[in-house]
DNA sequence: CCTATACCTGAGTATTTTAGTGTGTTATTA
DNA sequence: TAATAACACACTAAAATACTCAGGTATAGG
C-alpha cells in the first residue's frame, strides 16, 4: 500500500466524478481543467481505474466517465490500488533476506502496520468523503463514527493475522 | 504524508533500534545486516532521523544509535516525516490552481482524508508496535482495541461488543 | 454517411525519487 | 595510537512520476 501523489490524483479525480454525477457522464477534459491535472495523464489513470471496474467510460459526444458502482462501495484503498497496481509489498517473499538472526521480526511488525493502514483506507468510501462536505453544516459528520460502529461489531470475533 | 518504501525502511530501522535497546547503542552495521538494507543508505536515513531528534548517535567503539526519546513518544508519523522531509503536500499553496470554477472542493476533501491518515499514524507509536510482538502469547494485543477504547470515551456512547 | 466528439491505446521523454556505492573525515574508546 | 563507528558528501543506476504526442475507435447529431 503506497500512498503517493499518484494515488492522490486518482482519488481526487474519482471524487470529482462522484461530485459531478448527473445523467451526463463526466468528461476527462472537465476534470483535467478543474483539478489542474494533465488530460493525457488522467487518461492513463482512468485506464487503470476502468480495468478495475471503478469507472465505466462512454464514448462519443456527450460521453465521459461514470462511477462503476455506487460511491458507497468504492473505497480509497480501491482507488489507490487500481493506479499503483502490483506492489509486491514485502520485498522478501517469505524466504529471502529473512534468513538472518532474528527471523524477520521487524518485517512482521511493518506488515501488521501495513495491514492496519490498509484496513483504515478500506473503511473510507467516496460516499463518506463527499457526504462530509456536501452537508456543509456539520463539519465532521463523520465516517469515523460509522467505522467505529462497524468495528464494534467486528471486534468480538477478534481480527487477527496469521503469524508467519 | 507519503507512504513509500523509504518510510518503511525508516520505520523498520527504528523498530530494530527499539527492539535491541539495551545499555549499548545499536550499530548501523547490525541493522543493515538484520534488515538487509544497504549500510550507507541507512546512514543517510539516520542522518534525517537524527536531525529530527528521533535518534541520537554515539561515535567510536561501542557506539551506535539510541532512540532520541521514549518509544512511547515516537510515532510512525514522526519517522515517516523525518525521512520524507518537506512534502509541500497541497501543490496549491492556497492560491494557485484553485482559481478554477469550483474553488478546490476535491482538494479540500483530499486534505481531510490526508489529515485522517496522519492522525491515524500519529496514534501508532513504536512502543505499541513492539509491545504487540514481544508479548508473543496473545497475537493481537492490540493498539486498535486501545485506540477504540479511547474513541469510545470521546463519543460517549457506551455499548458493548456484539457477535459477528 | 459524415464529422465532431471523447474515449482509448501505446510509444516516448523529462524530472524526481529511490536505493545504493564510494571516499573520505571526525569523534571516541580501548 | 589504532581500531571503531558515526558523520558527510559526491556520485550513480534504476525506477517511478508526470507528463507529451500521435494516432485509433466508438458514438451521437446533423
Amino acid at each position: 500500500m503506497r500512498l503517493t501523489t499518484k494515488g492522490r490524483y486518482a482519488v481526487t479525480a474519482m471524487l470529482d466524478v462522484a461530485i459531478h454525477h448527473s445523467d451526463k457522464p463526466v468528461r476527462i477534459a472537465e476534470i483535467a481543467e478543474r483539478q489542474g491535472i494533465s488530460q493525457s495523464y488522467l487518461e492513463q489513470l482512468f485506464a487503470n481505474l476502468k480495468k478495475n471496474g471503478l469507472v465505466c467510460g462512454r464514448r462519443g459526444p456527450g460521453g465521459g466517465y461514470q462511477l462503476g458502482r455506487k460511491s458507497k462501495l468504492i473505497t480509497v484503498a480501491n482507488v489507490i490500488d487500481a493506479v499503483n497496481e502490483k506492489v509486491d509489498a514485502t520485498r522478501c517473499g517469505g524466504l529471502k533476506n529473512c534468513t538472518r538472526s532474528a527471523p524477520c521480526l521487524t518485517h512482521d511488525l511493518w506488515e501488521d502496520l501495513s495491514t492496519e493502514i490498509r484496513g483504515f483506507l478500506e473503511r473510507i468510501t467516496l460516499e463518506s468523503l463527499v457526504r462530509k462536505k456536501t452537508l456543509a453544516g456539520e463539519q465532521f459528520i463523520d465516517y469515523r463514527r460509522i467505522a467505529l460502529q462497524k468495528k464494534k461489531a467486528e471486534i468480538s470475533s477478534g481480527s487477527n493475522l496469521n503469524g508467519n
